[in-house]
DNA sequence: ATAATAGTGTCTCTCAGACACTATCGA
DNA sequence: TCGATAGTGTCTGAGAGACACTATTAT
């Protein structure tokens, strides 16, 4: 065992969900020292004790302070320093999840979820975290399937077309756009149709179970 | 601060390297204990008082064990858990090095290179994080400048398209090839030709300064 | 001249975007 | 019937692979 001073090592998850049309990141108002009353991250310490790994201290955490079980959840990298909290050297472990509306809904009340492009100030060096989860999430999104973990596990090839406009911020031709992700065969029918408003009904699909959620080719 | 017991806190590094066109992986003998005697990912623990960052505690790893100040350093992940180390719950920080065999030579003579696809029994978990570095130069460099950095500074484009083809495993075409790696303007001509043996001589190129290694497109 | 590798021009075929078309609902 | 959104068929143009071609050297 080392005989020197070790690094404290947290665990954080940026929480990424669409509101109205608008990517959000939701973040939960910290009760401690230091930063306390600010918005912040979900993390906590890594625990010797509780965690048999790093994803399983995530889980953990959201579990505990967030209330979510996520469908999905992704490291994105680790970043540490001496700098990055008033407390000493520190590394986060940082993870990011897609969340649906509907997870948001059944998650703990004290969350709150704020739209990406109008962060307020954000603690240790949470603001370049959500800003490589951001960059993450845009950059695969035009591979993956990771913008449909936004959505409800039901959803219709017009919402997930949507999804994707929004998430990656350019128009996507429609029939191009069904053509490809029907071929990637990484979503598919579900029964059921959604039937809303004076036109035709959609038909719903779902995300194929244990699919890797790459694509062969860009979306 | 905590009061409760944190992890162990290492930096490992993956050195990728190509040999006689095969991809090796470079390995360092362990002195100490735990597993003292086997060639095992240079790597140590992050110091507190000497590193301002995790990748400079991977530089200064590099530099100390293996002589190295490689030109490309990218984080891997990170892998944690209770089984990985015997000393107990542990954190690796894991970075990813492209070298030429040029750099290579330059450094410690007591690195070892192994063919990558003829690992020896690896410590720790450091086999999945081969893995995993062996995972992401494949999957990167269908977009990306870094096979490059598996040369030295100065390359013809016939080099250079050797190099992407032993990484990625398939065969690419000399024209196609050539007439994407010019527009994505990722390496710029270099003065001086290559000469050997009977034939043309090739024109010099080098990557080009300040470029981001990722492309519009694929390769 | 020849052999060897460097590098280019061009054909074709695939696939993506564009967009007009059909389908199916409520009012 | 009309308006709205769902979903399809087809044209076209860009770009990838294939491959024949030229370029330049040492022997």
């Amino acid at each position: 065992m080392p005989d020197f001073p070790t690094p404290i090592a947290t665990v954080d998850v940026v929480l990424l969900t669409l509101l109205r049309e608008r990517l959000h990141v939701v973040l939960l108002r910290r009760g401690d020292p230091p930063f306390a009353g600010m918005l912040a991250l979900p993390g906590g310490y890594v625990r010797v004790d509780e965690d048999a790994s790093l994803e399983e201290a995530a889980r953990r955490v959201l579990r505990g302070k967030a209330g979510l079980a996520p469908r999905h959840l992704e490291q994105l990298g680790s970043f540490g320093g001496d700098t990055r909290d008033p407390r000493g050297w520190s590394i986060s472990v940082s993870y990011y999840v897609p969340l649906s509306a509907g997870e948001l809904e059944g998650a703990s009340p004290s969350l709150e979820a704020v739209p990406a492009d109008a962060l307020p100030p954000l603690p240790f060096d949470h603001a370049a975290i959500v800003a490589a989860a951001l960059r993450r999430l845009r950059g695969k999104s035009t591979y993956s399937s990771l913008p449909a973990f936004l959505l409800p596990p039901l959803f219709t090839l017009a919402e997930l077309h949507r999804v994707y406009e929004q998430v990656i911020g350019t128009r996507l031709d429609p029939a191009s756009f069904r053509r490809k992700v029907e071929e990637q065969q990484i979503i598919e029918r579900a029964e059921g149709q959604r039937r809303e408003g004076a036109h035709r009904p959609a038909q719903l699909y779902r995300l194929a179970p244990g699919m890797a959620p790459e694509f062969d080719r860009r979306i």
